[in-house]
DNA sequence: ATACCGACCTGTCAGC
DNA sequence: TGCTGACAGGTCGGTA
């Protein structure tokens, strides 16, 4: 489901209302799929610590982790990747459990958190010290690093935006929606964009992640935020899931092809 | 080393 | 009313 601004948009919606609240018990299903470690090491490291702030990092979800008593500082993360239907919702405790919960963190608050991911493609994991994520934070990289990633990459543009280990949180909708901005075709050989394209990619990437995290994010199908409120970038999309419907700027039919095995949607004659 | 492609899952929707 | 197939915001590992 979500990409960096939904990301961004859960993360601010946790960190906003359990900051500070304290892990009571850890409850996992039995389902292997979304344990990325060990289920008796994931409770080990969170029941009875306090979390201490919760931040984005590309598409993952960083829960600090701190023990009550200062002195020793044990630091350790837990982190939530949500995948494509993953959610973490903020429940009181009779609230009923919906299908496909795979935990549940009881917090000191009364209230619990819930991790509930229908087609098991999030991860939970935890991490002893500081996490360690791969590739460069979009919102934060300058002109000149944002060249080199691409420099000599025979792959198309759109693969190379959505490879994690060069950019972490670009996904499939801010992939397309970027590059139509930039005026670049998703299929054109990532060495082959020219300086001026880049900047211009480089400045339109940003801007399209900030506004979409000004307006919550995009709610294509089931995506909610952490308070259950959906976003609205989706109604400012220009090309993601427009196939067939005209170019709002030339009215040229908004094509759809596959590239990687991703949905990819351009303009045939704003995009070269 | 790099880059496609299927696999991993469930749910929904269109078409027959 | 089914049934089937295509598709969905992501990532990984095998293969070429």
């Amino acid at each position: 489901m979500p990409e960096l601004p939904e990301v961004e948009t859960i993360a601010r919606g946790l960190a906003r209302r359990i900051t500070g609240d304290v892990i009571e018990s850890v409850w996992l299903g039995d389902k292997p799929e979304p344990l990325k470690s060990p289920a008796a090491e994931i409770a080990s490291v969170l029941v009875g610590k306090r979390i201490s702030s919760i931040e984005r990092a590309g598409k993952h979800i960083v829960f600090e982790i701190t023990p009550l008593e200062r002195g020793h500082s044990a630091k350790a993360a837990w982190i939530v990747h949500l995948g494509m239907t993953g959610r973490l919702q903020i429940c009181p405790p009779e609230a009923e459990i919906a299908k496909h919960t795979h935990a549940i963190l009881k917090l000191r608050s009364e209230r619990e958190l819930r991790f509930v991911d229908p087609r098991r493609f999030g991860r939970l994991s935890v991490v002893h010290g500081e996490f360690r994520s791969t590739g460069a934070e979009p919102l934060e990289i300058d002109l000149e690093l944002f060249t080199k990633l691409f420099h000599g990459r025979k792959t198309p543009i759109k693969s190379a935006l959505l490879n994690q280990k060069l950019l972490r949180g670009v996904g499939n909708i801010y992939a397309d929606e970027s590059l139509y901005r930039a005026g670049i075709r998703p299929q054109r050989r990532a060495a082959a964009v020219t300086r001026a394209q880049l900047a211009k990619l480089h400045r339109a990437l940003k801007e399209v992640l900030r506004e979409a995290i000004t307006l919550g994010g995009s709610s294509v199908s089931d995506y909610v935020d952490a308070d259950g409120e959906e976003g609205f970038f989706q109604l400012k999309h220009r090309v993601y899931g427009r196939q067939g419907k005209p170019c709002l700027r030339c009215k040229t039919p908004i094509r759809r092809i596959v590239i990687a095995g991703r949905s990819s949607h351009y303009c045939p004659k704003c995009q070269k």
